[in-house]
DNA sequence: GAGGATAGCTCACTCAGTGAGGTAAATTGG
DNA sequence: CCAATTTACCTCACTGAGTGAGCTATCCTC
């Protein structure tokens, strides 16, 4: 292994990410145990709002896809949220065999008591729109490297 | 809630960042399958590398808490990956009652073998120093408003 | 419309994770 | 310096989240 300081400072970050996504992780784990969910759980949620802020349908079958889970195991998972009210399941209008997963108001409320705080603090961290877009830039760069 | 493009543009790098760890953690289960072992045990090997590399001594308890765990579920845990040869037990030179927990070369040779390529495209995306120093800051405030 | 593909579901099962409780080593207090 | 307490980890018995096998209903293609 030859002395890169470049390749070691690019590996730095990485580890820093990583660092990052860890402990968004145990958040995420925190706010199942306070809720009574489970981590699962909370992991769909968040992912359904954020299909419906993209304007995605949300689908069982997309759900288990970002969950890395089985289409069993995410029937599971809409079963436990329906069953909570913090999910709705309607039809959907392209597809009779598939449905639309709608996440409730109840479910938006909780999620912001918890990590209102937390997003609060993680939008008041300063960036110069110059920054911001340089961070844009990696974070976009990683995302692709990943997928 | 009123227009505020700066908050927006906070909040939009704070989604991409959560889309990012998304994507870790999909690799990671991804991983996990095609060697055999269980997600959680994935996640607890790369804990112990990154407490390898800091220099801090890794104890089935330590382990517990970077895993958002119980104690009994890390038991298991290490019994598993002490089983499949990636981990060793040695005992611990400060406390009679813990153990130190130390990575095989098996596992390191592993998890390159997966993570390597990806680790290497995510080493690719070019930046400035300058920017790196700018990505960085970010990461760091970012990890110290989660904690 | 028949044949195949796709989306999601139920059923039966496994095993990861929890709660209760135990042991041994460290720490504290008289 | 020894009892009482705390800490670190473990075993046991159990629960239930997730999986594989296999089903039904709908869509698509020819």
């Amino acid at each position: 292994m030859p002395a890169d300081p470049e390749r070691a400072a690019a590996l730095k970050l990485v580890h820093r990410l990583r660092e990052v996504a860890s402990r968004l992780e145990l958040a995420v784990g925190e706010f199942a145990r306070t809720t009574g969910l489970h981590g699962t759980d909370v992991r769909a949620l968040i992912r359904l709002l954020d299909a419906e802020r993209a304007g995605v349908e949300a689908t069982p079958g997309w759900l288990a896809g970002q969950l890395g889970m089985s289409s069993q195991a995410t029937t599971a998972v809409i079963h436990r949220l329906e069953a909570a009210g913090h999910v709705e399941r309607l039809r959907s209008r392209s597809d009779g065999r598939s449905s639309r997963l709608q996440v409730s108001d109840s479910a938006v409320a909780l999620g912001w008591q918890f990590f209102g705080p937390l997003l609060e603090r993680l939008i008041a961290v300063e960036l110069q729109p110059s920054e911001r877009a340089v961070v844009k830039r990696y974070l976009e760069a990683v995302t692709d490297a990943i997928g």
